[in-house]
DNA sequence: CTGTATCCGCGGCGATACTG
DNA sequence: CAGTATCGCCGCGGATACAG
Protein backbone atom coordinates (compact mmCIF):
# COMPACT_ATOMS: atom_id res chain seq x y z
CA UNK A 1 0.00 0.00 0.00
CA UNK A 2 1.05 3.58 -1.13
CA UNK A 3 2.79 5.16 1.87
CA UNK A 4 0.71 8.65 1.57
CA UNK A 5 -2.57 6.22 1.64
CA UNK A 6 -1.90 6.60 5.79
CA UNK A 7 -1.90 10.22 5.92
CA UNK A 8 -5.33 10.99 6.95
CA UNK A 9 -6.78 14.04 5.28
CA UNK A 10 -10.03 16.14 6.21
CA UNK A 11 -11.39 14.61 3.08
CA UNK A 12 -10.85 10.86 3.45
CA UNK A 13 -13.40 7.92 2.93
CA UNK A 14 -13.69 7.10 6.94
CA UNK A 15 -14.57 10.61 7.62
CA UNK A 16 -17.21 10.85 5.08
CA UNK A 17 -19.10 8.04 6.48
CA UNK A 18 -18.76 9.47 9.82
CA UNK A 19 -20.35 12.66 8.95
CA UNK A 20 -22.72 10.67 6.87
CA UNK A 21 -23.84 8.18 9.54
CA UNK A 22 -22.00 9.37 12.92
CA UNK A 23 -23.77 10.46 16.39
CA UNK A 24 -25.98 7.68 18.22
CA UNK A 25 -29.44 7.34 16.46
CA UNK A 26 -28.10 7.14 12.66
CA UNK A 27 -27.60 3.68 12.57
CA UNK A 28 -30.52 2.57 14.33
CA UNK A 29 -33.28 3.97 12.24
CA UNK A 30 -31.11 2.62 9.28
CA UNK A 31 -31.50 -0.75 10.67
CA UNK A 32 -34.58 -0.81 11.29
CA UNK A 33 -35.57 0.98 7.98
CA UNK A 34 -33.79 -1.91 6.44
CA UNK A 35 -36.18 -4.39 7.42
CA UNK A 36 -39.21 -2.56 5.70
CA UNK A 37 -40.64 0.82 5.36
CA UNK A 38 -41.88 2.33 8.65
CA UNK A 39 -44.26 5.19 10.40
CA UNK A 40 -42.82 7.40 12.41
CA UNK A 41 -44.30 5.92 15.73
CA UNK A 42 -43.53 2.52 14.63
CA UNK A 43 -40.14 3.37 14.59
CA UNK A 44 -40.49 4.94 17.84
CA UNK A 45 -41.64 1.94 19.03
CA UNK A 46 -38.76 -0.12 17.79
CA UNK A 47 -36.40 2.65 19.17
CA UNK A 48 -38.06 2.95 22.76
CA UNK A 49 -35.12 5.02 24.27
CA UNK A 50 -35.26 7.48 21.04
CA UNK A 51 -36.39 11.26 21.91
CA UNK A 52 -39.41 12.80 18.98
CA UNK A 53 -37.10 15.51 18.47
CA UNK A 54 -34.49 13.37 17.81
CA UNK A 55 -35.71 10.86 15.35
CA UNK A 56 -37.03 13.56 13.01
CA UNK A 57 -34.44 15.68 13.36
CA UNK A 58 -32.00 12.42 11.94
CA UNK A 59 -34.71 11.02 10.02
CA UNK A 60 -34.59 14.70 7.97
CA UNK A 61 -30.35 14.35 7.96
CA UNK A 62 -30.87 11.03 6.30
CA UNK A 63 -33.18 12.04 4.23
CA UNK A 64 -31.34 15.50 3.22
CA UNK A 65 -28.06 12.76 2.71
CA UNK A 66 -30.36 10.60 0.23
CA UNK A 67 -29.95 7.84 2.55
CA UNK A 68 -34.09 7.83 3.77
CA UNK A 69 -37.40 8.41 1.35
CA UNK A 70 -40.24 9.97 2.90
CA UNK A 71 -42.98 9.27 1.68
CA UNK A 72 -46.05 11.60 2.80
CA UNK A 73 -49.61 9.70 1.87
CA UNK A 74 -51.68 12.93 2.12
CA UNK A 75 -54.18 11.25 4.40
CA UNK A 76 -56.01 12.32 7.55
CA UNK A 77 -55.24 11.93 10.11
CA UNK A 78 -51.63 12.15 8.84
CA UNK A 79 -49.41 8.93 7.28
CA UNK A 80 -46.16 9.11 6.03
CA UNK A 81 -43.76 6.58 5.66
CA UNK A 82 -39.66 6.01 5.73
CA UNK A 83 -37.90 3.77 3.10
CA UNK A 84 -34.14 3.55 2.65
CA UNK A 85 -32.90 4.83 -0.89
CA UNK A 86 -30.92 2.79 -3.51
CA UNK A 87 -27.93 3.90 -1.98
CA UNK A 88 -29.28 3.88 1.67
CA UNK A 89 -29.69 0.24 1.52
CA UNK A 90 -25.83 0.14 0.86
CA UNK A 91 -25.50 0.72 4.51
CA UNK A 92 -26.37 -2.50 5.57
CA UNK A 93 -23.31 -4.80 4.94
CA UNK A 94 -21.76 -1.84 7.36
CA UNK A 95 -24.52 -2.78 9.93
CA UNK A 96 -23.71 -5.86 9.26
CA UNK A 97 -19.92 -5.58 9.82
CA UNK A 98 -21.03 -3.59 13.56
CA UNK A 99 -23.33 -6.75 14.69
CA UNK A 100 -20.36 -8.86 13.83
CA UNK A 101 -17.70 -7.14 15.44
CA UNK A 102 -19.84 -6.68 18.48
CA UNK A 103 -20.28 -10.67 18.75
CA UNK A 104 -16.95 -11.18 18.34
CA UNK A 105 -15.86 -8.26 20.82
CA UNK A 106 -18.32 -10.15 23.34
CA UNK A 107 -17.11 -13.61 22.55
CA UNK A 108 -13.21 -12.48 23.12
CA UNK A 109 -14.35 -11.01 26.47
CA UNK A 110 -16.06 -14.28 27.78
CA UNK A 111 -13.05 -15.88 26.74
CA UNK A 112 -10.51 -13.42 28.84
CA UNK A 113 -12.80 -13.87 31.76
CA UNK A 114 -13.08 -17.40 31.59
CA UNK A 115 -9.63 -18.49 31.58
CA UNK A 116 -9.47 -16.61 35.05
CA UNK A 117 -8.45 -13.03 33.99
CA UNK B 1 -35.86 -12.71 10.68
CA UNK B 2 -37.62 -12.92 13.82
CA UNK B 3 -39.84 -10.49 14.25
CA UNK B 4 -38.64 -9.79 17.54
CA UNK B 5 -35.38 -8.75 16.47
CA UNK B 6 -36.50 -5.78 14.98
CA UNK B 7 -37.08 -4.29 18.27
CA UNK B 8 -33.82 -2.30 19.29
CA UNK B 9 -33.24 -2.70 23.38
CA UNK B 10 -30.78 -1.01 25.26
CA UNK B 11 -28.39 -3.90 24.76
CA UNK B 12 -27.86 -4.37 21.10
CA UNK B 13 -24.80 -5.16 18.80
CA UNK B 14 -25.20 -1.87 16.93
CA UNK B 15 -25.26 -0.13 20.48
CA UNK B 16 -22.35 -1.83 21.36
CA UNK B 17 -20.03 -0.92 18.84
CA UNK B 18 -21.16 2.30 19.01
CA UNK B 19 -19.55 2.66 22.16
CA UNK B 20 -16.49 0.93 21.65
CA UNK B 21 -15.75 2.88 18.58
CA UNK B 22 -18.21 6.03 18.27
CA UNK B 23 -16.61 9.71 18.28
CA UNK B 24 -15.10 11.35 16.31
CA UNK B 25 -11.16 9.60 16.42
CA UNK B 26 -11.68 6.36 17.14
CA UNK B 27 -11.73 4.81 13.90
CA UNK B 28 -9.37 6.71 12.44
CA UNK B 29 -6.76 5.69 14.77
CA UNK B 30 -7.25 1.97 14.47
CA UNK B 31 -7.25 2.51 10.60
CA UNK B 32 -3.60 4.43 11.36
CA UNK B 33 -3.04 1.23 13.74
CA UNK B 34 -4.13 -1.28 10.95
CA UNK B 35 -0.99 -0.28 9.12
CA UNK B 36 1.27 -0.62 11.14
CA UNK B 37 1.90 -0.02 15.53
CA UNK B 38 3.09 3.83 15.69
CA UNK B 39 4.11 6.19 18.39
CA UNK B 40 2.20 9.02 19.53
CA UNK B 41 4.39 11.70 17.37
CA UNK B 42 3.85 9.56 14.12
CA UNK B 43 0.23 9.35 14.80
CA UNK B 44 -0.51 13.20 15.64
CA UNK B 45 1.75 13.41 12.10
CA UNK B 46 -0.68 10.84 10.41
CA UNK B 47 -3.78 12.64 11.87
CA UNK B 48 -2.78 16.54 11.34
CA UNK B 49 -5.88 17.90 13.17
CA UNK B 50 -6.24 15.75 16.34
CA UNK B 51 -5.56 17.40 19.15
CA UNK B 52 -3.17 15.83 22.32
CA UNK B 53 -5.29 15.71 24.35
CA UNK B 54 -7.72 13.59 22.36
CA UNK B 55 -5.24 11.28 20.55
CA UNK B 56 -4.25 10.34 24.37
CA UNK B 57 -7.76 10.03 25.82
CA UNK B 58 -8.98 8.04 22.69
CA UNK B 59 -5.91 6.15 22.79
CA UNK B 60 -6.37 5.40 26.65
CA UNK B 61 -10.25 4.13 25.78
CA UNK B 62 -9.21 1.93 23.33
CA UNK B 63 -6.83 0.02 25.52
CA UNK B 64 -9.12 -0.48 28.07
CA UNK B 65 -11.69 -1.78 25.39
CA UNK B 66 -8.63 -4.31 24.68
CA UNK B 67 -8.65 -3.09 21.33
CA UNK B 68 -5.12 -1.31 21.23
CA UNK B 69 -1.87 -2.67 23.24
CA UNK B 70 0.69 0.20 24.78
CA UNK B 71 4.16 -0.68 24.56
CA UNK B 72 6.65 1.29 26.49
CA UNK B 73 9.76 0.36 25.69
CA UNK B 74 11.01 2.37 29.19
CA UNK B 75 14.05 4.35 27.41
CA UNK B 76 14.66 8.35 27.96
CA UNK B 77 13.97 9.68 26.08
CA UNK B 78 10.48 8.20 26.31
CA UNK B 79 9.53 5.63 23.57
CA UNK B 80 6.09 4.14 23.31
CA UNK B 81 4.21 2.44 20.58
CA UNK B 82 0.35 1.38 20.01
CA UNK B 83 -0.40 -1.30 18.43
CA UNK B 84 -3.70 -3.40 17.83
CA UNK B 85 -4.37 -6.20 19.95
CA UNK B 86 -6.33 -9.67 18.10
CA UNK B 87 -9.74 -8.49 18.46
CA UNK B 88 -8.60 -4.74 17.74
CA UNK B 89 -7.77 -6.37 14.60
CA UNK B 90 -11.37 -7.46 13.53
CA UNK B 91 -12.20 -3.68 13.33
CA UNK B 92 -10.54 -4.13 9.83
CA UNK B 93 -13.71 -5.24 7.95
CA UNK B 94 -15.66 -2.43 9.25
CA UNK B 95 -13.44 0.13 8.60
CA UNK B 96 -12.93 -1.15 4.72
CA UNK B 97 -16.64 -1.46 4.68
CA UNK B 98 -16.83 2.36 5.66
CA UNK B 99 -14.48 3.37 2.90
CA UNK B 100 -16.95 1.12 0.33
CA UNK B 101 -20.03 3.18 1.67
CA UNK B 102 -18.12 6.18 1.48
CA UNK B 103 -16.77 5.78 -1.94
CA UNK B 104 -20.18 4.16 -3.27
CA UNK B 105 -21.98 7.43 -1.88
CA UNK B 106 -19.53 9.66 -3.88
CA UNK B 107 -20.13 8.16 -7.05
CA UNK B 108 -23.84 8.01 -6.66
CA UNK B 109 -23.53 11.97 -5.75
CA UNK B 110 -21.87 12.56 -9.66
CA UNK B 111 -24.13 10.26 -11.28
CA UNK B 112 -27.12 12.64 -9.65
CA UNK B 113 -25.11 15.43 -10.48
CA UNK B 114 -24.17 14.16 -13.81
CA UNK B 115 -27.68 13.40 -14.80
CA UNK B 116 -29.02 17.24 -14.10
CA UNK B 117 -30.21 17.04 -10.81
C1' DC C 1 -50.45 11.00 14.01
C1' DT C 2 -46.81 13.84 12.49
C1' DG C 3 -44.60 17.08 13.32
C1' DT C 4 -42.49 22.46 15.46
C1' DA C 5 -40.65 25.49 18.90
C1' DT C 6 -38.05 26.43 22.86
C1' DC C 7 -35.19 25.84 26.66
C1' DC C 8 -31.17 23.79 28.73
C1' DG C 9 -27.80 20.42 30.89
C1' DC C 10 -24.01 17.78 30.00
C1' DG C 11 -20.20 15.99 27.85
C1' DG C 12 -17.38 15.76 23.65
C1' DC C 13 -13.85 18.23 22.05
C1' DG C 14 -10.37 21.87 21.67
C1' DA C 15 -6.57 25.25 23.40
C1' DT C 16 -3.07 26.15 26.32
C1' DA C 17 0.27 25.62 29.85
C1' DC C 18 3.01 22.60 32.37
C1' DT C 19 5.83 18.04 33.86
C1' DG C 20 9.22 13.83 33.92
C1' DC D 1 8.93 12.39 23.52
C1' DA D 2 4.99 11.29 26.02
C1' DG D 3 2.17 12.60 28.63
C1' DT D 4 -1.01 15.59 32.69
C1' DA D 5 -3.92 19.51 34.25
C1' DT D 6 -7.11 23.03 33.60
C1' DC D 7 -10.33 25.93 31.46
C1' DG D 8 -14.15 26.76 28.41
C1' DC D 9 -16.91 26.53 24.18
C1' DC D 10 -20.52 24.62 21.79
C1' DG D 11 -23.47 21.46 19.93
C1' DC D 12 -25.59 16.91 20.73
C1' DG D 13 -29.24 15.24 22.71
C1' DG D 14 -33.27 15.38 26.13
C1' DA D 15 -37.78 17.48 28.15
C1' DT D 16 -41.67 19.81 27.54
C1' DA D 17 -45.24 22.38 25.40
C1' DC D 18 -47.69 23.45 21.36
C1' DA D 19 -49.74 23.00 16.32
C1' DG D 20 -52.14 21.13 11.87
Amino acid sequence: MDKEAILITARCPIRTTLELLGGKWKLLILFQLHHAPFRLSALRKNIPDISEKMLIQELKSLQESGLVLRQNFGEVPPRVEYQLTAIGRQTMPLIEQMRAFALAYEEELRRNTASGQ
